[in-house]
RNA sequence: GGGUUGGUAGCUCAAUGGUAGAGCAGCGCCCUUUUAAGGCGUUGGUUGAGGGUUCGAGUCCCUCCCAACCCA
């Protein structure tokens, strides 16, 4: 407060406020009836119709005794001309205690201004709610990272092409549930917190309930659930929502972020890989209108033009490691390991063989394709929840779904034999293990049907689809560390 | 965790170690079809925080905070 009052912009605003009060207006309005968002109106734009509007003032343009407003919301925005003529003096009044930034309800007809901008001619406005704070810079917006990220409001106030993003990724979410929906799929919702973080390997965060006196985790996936559901009966499930992973914080990795996962029985990987690729081509034209998706520098240049024209290239795994190096599987550890330090593919010594081809993929394959590639036949190491391959028990079968450098999307033929299930978990190497979740292996033993299942990052979905280049601008509260003294 | 870059007015940005500036927003005046409206005038700063060097620090040095990018 004392900080407020030393801010002249703020002072005034505040005097306004009064003003507003004093004049018998209340600055922070009731329910207001509109005909329409601003955006709708002008989108759908007919000339001597009485409507009623409400939105943020983003804009003013002074002429004397005659003012053009802005008005706008997430559908857009509509141009408002008012003069003292038709409001009268008091209204004119009141008019001058505003800001960019209120809230403002108006009345009135449409018409065309002579420079053709879609307009509304206001005989009546109504204050709904006062800003108190000036808002950023309406040419450039809001450019401050930190801002952007902890001010979500104001960039999204300030910034058209930040609202795009946004509503874009919105559209996407939709669409997949649309989609999935329409294959018959059954959306559910499991636990969010578990008492064994199952499902993947990662890092959890753990919390405590205090009735029960247990330690809980919020879930890394909700594989091991959605699993139960197939032993349960449901045949074609899936789950949309958040998981939460104790671990860094990077341009592509956010503590908690949104996964979609899909199981349908008696399918295996190929099909689940057609479903995928079904899927994300809906998306992209129910959302972007094309399957060529350019991503553009700040200066516009386009960087990468991802082609999602169907069908994908599905390739085996180790197939894609011998078009990098073509006797890789004939070498020893030590030549392999030899091979990574020349070219600059960091290894470690504790590394295992699957570990060290795995760094190989993701530097010289992964991270070097844009167009969407199916990785199959991964080695089983990596995937401890797949069924093996019959004719080489060393891979499983498996897709690993790469579009724009990045894993997209994994898919599985499950594996549903308990005994052997109970044997992966409890046999794995390297750096990444899993939990044992005893009751999952119970569920096992009951009998669950073979099944396909999938896996979507969906943020990492949306970076691609909306060509950003960092995981924060596609959520819309990013993890910040929290600021001191604030 | 390591490296690089950055933090200056409400916002967007300037400023060889030598009086902290501009545009927009704000405030005042003019203007009844503008749209980054225009014209004239004008207010606004503990330069992220704290130390140090110096006659003098936004600028150089140290510590810390926050952010972005790269690496682990």
């Amino acid at each position: 407060m004392e900080e407020q009052s030393q801010n002249e912009l703020l002072a005034i605003r505040r005097q306004k406020l009064d003003a507003l009060r004093t004049a018998g207006i209340d600055p922070f309005g009731k329910a207001y009836e509109t005909t329409g968002a601003p955006g709708h109106i002008r989108a759908a734009f007919a000339e001597a119709q009485q409507v009623r509007t409400a939105g943020r003032i983003t804009a003013h343009r002074n002429m004397g005794k005659s003012h053009f407003i802005d008005l706008s919301d997430s559908t857009g925005r509509m141009q408002v001309y008012l003069n003292a003529k038709d409001l009268g003096a008091e209204a004119m009044a009141i008019f001058d205690l505003l800001d960019i930034g209120d809230f403002l309800g108006i009345e009135g007809e449409t018409f065309v201004t002579k420079t053709g901008e879609p307009s509304i001619k206001a005989t009546s406005f109504t204050v709904l709610s006062k800003s108190l704070r000036p808002l950023p810079d309406k040419w450039h917006g809001v450019q401050d990272t930190e801002i952007k990220y902890r001010q979500r409001y104001l960039d999204l106030i300030s910034n058209p092409e930040s609202m795009e993003v946004f509503q874009k990724r919105i559209a996407i979410v939709r669409e997949i549930r649309r989609f999935l929906e329409d294959r018959g799929f059954i959306e559910v919702e499991t636990p969010m917190m578990q008492a064994v973080p199952g499902g993947a390997a990662a890092a959890p965060f753990k919390t405590h309930h205090n009735a029960l006196g247990v330690d809980l985790y919020l879930r890394i996936a909700p594989e091991l659930y959605l699993k139960r559901l197939l032993v349960g009966g449901f045949s074609k499930v899936f789950e949309l929502n958040r998981n939460f992973r104790n671990e860094g914080i990077s341009r592509r990795h956010n503590p908690e972020f949104t996964m979609l996962e899909a199981y349908w029985a008696c399918a295996d990987f190929e099909k689940m890989a057609e479903l995928v690729e079904e899927m994300v081509c809906h998306v992209a034209m129910t959302v972007c209108g094309t399957l060529t998706i350019e991503h553009k520098n700040s200066e516009g240049q386009v960087l990468r033009t991802i082609d999602l024209t169907r069908p994908w290239r599905r390739t085996d795994y180790s197939d894609l490691i011998r078009g990098v190096v073509p006797d890789w599987y004939e070498r020893t550890t030590e030549q392999r390991r030899a091979w990574c330090i020349e070219n600059h593919v960091d290894v470690t010594h504790c590394q295992e063989d699957f570990e060290i081809t795995q760094h190989v993929f993701e530097k010289l394959v992964e991270e070097k394709t844009i167009n969407p590639l199916f990785v199959t036949h991964c080695p089983k190491e990596l995937v401890p929840l797949a069924k093996q391959n019959t004719g080489n028990p060393s891979v499983v079968d498996v897709y690993e779904l790469v579009i724009n450098g990045q894993e997209i999307s994994p898919g599985y033929s499950e594996l549903n034999d308990p005994d052997v299930q109970r044997q992966r978990l409890e046999h794995q190497s390297g750096e990444e293990t899993q939990k044992l979740d005893e009751d999952f292996l119970t569920a096992l033993e009951y009998g669950m049907p073979p099944a396909g299942g999938i896996g979507i990052g969906i943020d990492r979905l949306a970076m691609m689809l909306t060509g950003v280049e960092s995981i924060r601008d596609v959520i819309l509260f990013p993890h910040m560390r929290p600021k001191s003294g604030t």
